[in-house]
DNA sequence: TGCATGACTTTCC
DNA sequence: TGGAAAGCCATGC
């Protein structure tokens, strides 16, 4: 487990529900690396956070798990469309380091 | 040190 | 948003 593991796993920890965030955002918001990487860190520790929040740029869920993103994500009230989600509503951003009350600006 | 690989992104049509 | 092509970054052998 890398400290840039944990750092990505902490995010996506701070998504809330009915909320999603990309890998370049995320990638983003850590200000290191870039997308791939953060999509390897969840292919090898995404098992203990809401991977399902985690979407790509397209908002297409994590592949080989859609229908079971896609149910998690519906139930959690996330605004899907067909088998994508719609990014425009459902994007996301921490809103500090360690804050995980405010949501939606 | 160098090449191949991967839960990706951006640009163009 | 959707598909195709090129580019980026870090890791593994």
């Amino acid at each position: 487990m890398d400290d840039y593991a944990e750092s990505v796993l902490s995010v996506v920890e701070r998504i809330p529900s009915g909320r999603v965030m990309t890998y370049g955002g995320i990638a983003e918001f850590l200000g290191a690396g870039g997308p791939r990487q953060v999509g390897t860190v969840m292919s090898r520790y995404g098992g203990g956070v809401p991977w399902h929040r985690v979407v790509n740029a397209s908002g297409r869920v994590v592949p080989g798990h859609e229908q079971e993103a896609l149910r998690r994500l519906r139930a959690e009230g996330t605004p899907l469309r067909g088998d994508r989600v719609d990014l425009r509503l459902a994007a996301w951003w921490p809103d500090g380091p360690l804050v995980a009350s405010g949501q939606g600006k």
